[in-house]
DNA sequence: TCATCATGAGACAAAGATGTCTCATTTTTG
DNA sequence: CAAAAATGAGACATCTTTGTCTCATGATGA
């Protein structure tokens, strides 16, 4: 077909469902700046968009943290890292997070895995001593996994830049957030 | 009316569109054991009665956390009661986050004022110490708020008691989950 | 240049959700 | 008990979204 319409839809997907979850076809289109004809040659309706859209986030967060990853010293680094490739990703991920997407197998399948891979990385985080073992690892990951999402929030609002959001989620896991006595 | 009737719409109205956030009018009233126009009669339409289920849930969250922390020795005291509060009405906060209810302007002011609160309070608990100065109150607010759907995620999976869950935020805010070298 | 492919625009029907209305029945209240 | 209020069931029109189709136009490639 052509690439590029494709690629031009998929990135008007993901701009109009970010800011809308509701949105229509209609609207992707629009966005996209193509008719809404087209988008039904390369998608065959609006689940199996979203599936593309699903598939397309978690693969391309995939790559991105194997790149910020593959030099690591350590795996409580890797997770380290990771922080810088997720927080601009998030809201590519973060759409479909209320989106019936469990009945595509293949979508099931990659956001398996995706968890599957975190609660690895913080089991061998927390051989390295980077976690405490007595903290469960389901409350490493929801919190890893929320809190990149509120670190991709506050740079949205324009609070902080994303490295410094990266810094202080990551001093959150780490160290808290108290201060000494004043 | 019947305040009964009223109340049996909005507590299917919470259990409904937690579960299905493009739920039906219809899928409401069938949970609620009532007729279609019932509802209706109740509740002008689908936008009157999100707005009524946004308002529904931060009243009782303000109350529940008035009752929580009326006699707390401190504002970092507070927060950290705050969560046990918090925490098992988070589902009936977080499936309206989706829901475009800025348009009412009841809702948004009384989302604002909820938003503005907790600011305060993480300030005050500034100035005691429970918090660093350094660490931005916005991310403070974002972590707070984000962990406390962690949390009830965990909760509601069965991998922790809320007790417990609110245990572990404390301790990711405080002084994060890292555990000595082993 | 010519044939092929992708597209834009629009028409169209089907399906689902919503809002309104009526009428018979049940429930509540005085 | 009698009046008033609330409800259930269903009919109905309307609106929106979706999916499909056609046809003319523009782009691409041999």
């Amino acid at each position: 077909m052509m690439r590029k319409t494709h690629n031009r839809i998929l990135e008007a997907g993901f701009r109009v469902f970010a800011a809308t979850p509701t949105a229509t076809l209609q609207d992707v289109a629009d966005e996209a700046g193509i008719g809404r004809a087209t988008l039904h040659r390369h998608f065959k309706g609006r689940e199996e968009l979203m599936a593309a859209l699903a598939l397309t986030a978690m693969k391309e967060l995939d790559t991105a943290i194997e790149a910020a990853t593959q030099d690591a010293s350590s795996h409580t680094e890797a997770l380290r890292r990771s922080l810088d490739a997720m927080i601009p990703l998030a809201d590519r991920q973060m759409f479909l997070a209320n989106e019936p997407l469990d009945h595509v197998p293949e979508v099931l399948a990659a956001y398996t895995q995706q968890l599957d891979e975190l609660a690895e990385a913080i089991e061998a985080a927390k051989d390295e001593g980077g976690f405490d073992r007595a903290v469960p690892t389901a409350w490493i990951v929801q919190a890893y996994e929320t809190l990149t999402y509120a670190a991709w929030a506050v740079v949205r609002d324009g609070n902080v830049t994303a490295t410094e959001a990266a810094e202080l989620m990551w001093r959150t896991l780490q160290s808290g957030l108290s201060g000494g006595q004043s």
